[in-house]
DNA sequence: CTCACTATGACGTAGCGTTACTGTAT
DNA sequence: CATACAGTAACGCTACGTCATAGTGA
């Protein structure tokens, strides 16, 4: 199949799949002619590039799993438990600053009505 | 008093202090020679915009309530309570994203550790 | 003359979106 | 010939950091 259909199937566009070759982040597809094509597996690797995207990772953290999967012909699930950890405790992290935020922008806003009134 | 000064006292870097002018955010401050001259206001100023900023207000944002005060001559409050109460529900919104998240980040693991063991 | 500070300007970052222009399969 | 795809290239966005290079005041 053809990008379109890629990009349909996965719903990442075209242009991001293209960037996703473009940083070694997928194989090169191979061409038909100057059309780039893929099978279904293409498809699962895309899909779950944009899952794990969606869920705080970087490409550049997904282009470490992928190189190592490469060298060492398995999948690094290692690895990838340890960086899944990693994200958790960033998520908790930023729930903590979320509710800091929250206070501070009460604050601001008492200030400035006291100030302003 | 010069920028250097004003990064000081602000904890804003000079590279920064004088991206907010490019940009508009602050005005050009005069020159003796060919170097910025700041007073106190400035440094207030600037330190304000450095507080917004950390609770989540880009700097375009930013922008729009200085151009208010300076069109209304005074500071536009009802503006910036209504951007605050704006950013207070993004920060709920953002919260419940978070816990999903961790919710999934789990579920990611989950599958990976039962695909591959 | 040196030293510490200032200035401008270009390039890099993340992850694509958005033109813009061109090629091709039907 | 038109339409709906495909391709590459280049600039835009956010908020500066990081050189590189050069001027300036004490």
């Amino acid at each position: 199949m053809l990008i379109g259909r890629v990009s349909e199937l996965s719903g990442v566009t075209r242009k991001a799949i293209r960037y996703y070759e473009s940083i070694g982040l997928i194989n090169p597809a191979p061409r038909k002619g100057n059309y780039r094509v893929y099978n279904d597996n293409d498809v699962m690797v895309i899909t779950m590039i944009r899952r794990a995207q969606t869920l705080g990772f970087s490409l550049s953290e997904l282009k470490e799993i992928v190189l190592k999967k490469a060298q060492e012909k398995t999948f690094p699930i290692q690895v990838a438990c340890d960086l899944i950890d990693k994200k958790m405790t960033d998520l908790r992290l930023e729930a903590e600053s979320l509710l800091l935020k929250e206070q501070q922008l009460n604050q601001l806003k008492a200030d400035l009505i006291e100030e302003y009134t």
